[in-house]
DNA sequence: CATAAAAATGTGCTCGAACACACATTTTTT
DNA sequence: AAAAAATGTGTGTTCGAGCACATTTTTATG
């Protein structure tokens, strides 16, 4: 009964030629009401699906998508993106699809409107933004939907009637995982969070996960730890940690909000032998080489590759084969030690 | 420079006809030295890809896919795996791929020989097995192979020369994260590792991952601890684990190496107020529900769901898209707590 | 009622690969 | 030397949806 009906078929039980069954399947043209009827008649008693395969190979409309990405460069995290995205475009580039990749530092708030700039001008059919910036990302939204560009968007999440879906982390709960973890390991105890950051623009991201590692200890009204938020920068860590280590000489675990535990994991091992436990985020090879050595405990896997192929990959499902775009695509926080950190890496 | 060239305009650079291009890149047919060499200059110079989407279309070859599946009705471990084949029966139903679903009586190897028997009537062009039980499993493979129909596996490893893909798990490595998280909670004391099972069907599984468990244990050379191993089944578990918890009141953790954590869970919570650590597998949802209650503290996924899909959807790319079929293709080892559990319940 | 305008419907081509078939040329056989 | 076989090459059709254009039918208007 799954036999596979075209519109020749329809057409013919319908007494009508394909032409008309085709002014009704897409709406357009004028169709009599007695048309009209036959054809709804087969339609219903029939499991009509358009050969997907046979429409993208007549079409010769060529879907062109931007990635809007922070460049690697500046920054390893964003490596697994490149690698997600060229997956995507591996597995789509037999269709009409044009996928390209432009890169902003993500320093420079003039970087990120400029590439954007360079984007519009090519006027896509749609975008996948990585929002750092976000004040600069309302108004670059604000230009895409004036011209009718979709605009999707992955790791950073941006409020925004004009974005079509989103791709990322519940970080609220991420932060629940670590404190999770944080206190398996430890019963009790002084612990920080600490946020490494040049310019706040991970703000939002990190609060969200102060937040939740805090309402863990919160709900279990644990009164046998004591929490301290501590703020670093890339250029004060070597300054600042030791201050802090000195100042606190009970502190018995750190949960870092960034991608940067391994900064934490390297100072720390120059002037403390005593065993704090670290827990940070994302697969980088600075960070697993840390869990190796058992000075990082847990990591937990934000699994950028995936964010970035999937905000690729709906946005082209979307195009070729009508697919409805999700408004968000939760990931599932994975939670890596170096037992398991191997299966994730790829 | 990407641009895309079909047989057309490579039989136009050669001057020769699309027909003997076709001829010189099937190799079908005799092709004269002289447009052999012209057609070759032009491949050399140019990136020929055909164009997967018409050789679809004009196939007119159905490409039928039996998978061979435990009952859900049986044991609700195998139904994520139904689950999995239908998202890639849904995926595929654009091309001329046929995948059937047969199911048999995990408890019974007749019920396993007699499915494979009706699969085999049918001459499928391949089978994805779930090869529970090993001698017949290999009398199976070998007719398989002397029909040519290709033959995968999934979620059980078996050596065969015949077997062409392996999707699942490092059961060892699995073993070794559960010992490192059994670890992290309990610094020393006695852990029992729990072998639920009714047919010894699994017994390689589970040796496996006893294996692991122990070798991290032996690795760290932690004298504080001492593993036993209890070999439970189904039935005798409400009278034997009482027992062997009165005669151990030492016990602080346990190790269960199948789907079966939910019955030590609920024994357990009926004959004792000790906190016993619980360590087991997969999210079916008695195990979710114990996991929430706290009396479960983690579940190692084996994602049978991905497996299986996995499974189908490398068989048909390889059919329509002549994609390789990877050797073994091993899942990660996700660490499942009450935290992030609800991000991999589908 | 004629005729233009509007509405309804059918026909035919395209996308690119695959392959059957027809035809031409050369080689081999009798 | 004619017939038969082998070899080389080009042409044309198919797959199903989409869409432009041609054709037919209906309706409106003087």
């Amino acid at each position: 009964m799954d036999k596979k009906y075209t519109i020749k078929d329809i057409a013919q039980m319908a007494g009508v030629s394909k032409g008309t069954v085709d002014r009704v399947l897409h709406n357009r043209g004028k169709v009599s009401p007695a048309a009209l009827e036959k054809i709804n008649e087969v339609l219903n008693v029939i499991d009509y699906e358009p050969n997907l395969i046979a429409r993208n190979l007549k079409s010769t409309k060529v879907y062109r998508i931007c990635v809007l990405l922070p460049d690697p460069v500046f920054d390893p995290y964003w490596l697994p993106c490149v690698n997600g995205i060229q997956d995507a475009i591996k597995e789509f580039k037999a269709y009409n699809v044009n996928i390209e990749i432009h890169y902003f530092n993500p320093e420079s708030t003039k970087s990120f409107l400029k590439t954007n700039e360079a984007i519009v001008a090519q006027s896509p059919d749609a975008v996948l933004l990585t929002p750092l910036f976000h004040k600069e990302t309302i108004e670059i939204i604000k230009q895409y939907d004036e011209l009718g560009i979709m605009v999707n968007t992955f790791n950073n999440q941006v409020e925004s009637s004009s974005i079509k879906s989103f791709v990322g982390q519940d970080l609220y709960k991420s932060g629940r995982v670590a404190a999770s973890l944080m206190n398996l390991i430890l019963p009790k105890g002084q612990i920080a969070i600490i946020h490494i950051d040049e310019s706040l623009k991970n703000a939002v991201h990190m609060q969200e996960k102060e937040r939740g590692f805090r309402s863990y200890f919160d709900e279990k009204n644990l009164s046998d730890f004591s929490l301290t938020t501590l703020k670093l920068k890339y250029s004060n860590i070597e300054t600042k940690l030791p201050a802090f280590i000195n100042e606190n000489p009970g502190l018995s675990g750190i949960f870092i909000t960034t991608s940067k535990a391994y900064q934490i994991a390297s100072t720390l091992s120059n002037i403390t032998d005593e065993k704090i436990v670290l827990i940070g985020y994302d697969l980088i090879d600075k960070n697993v080489s840390f869990l190796n050595q058992g000075l990082i405990h847990f990591l937990i896997h934000q699994n950028q590759k995936r964010q970035a192929y999937l905000g690729v990959s709906t946005l082209v499902e979307h195009f070729l084969f009508r697919k409805d775009i999700p408004e968000t695509i939760l990931l599932p926080i994975d939670i890596i030690n170096v037992e398991n950190a191997s299966f994730y890496i790829s």
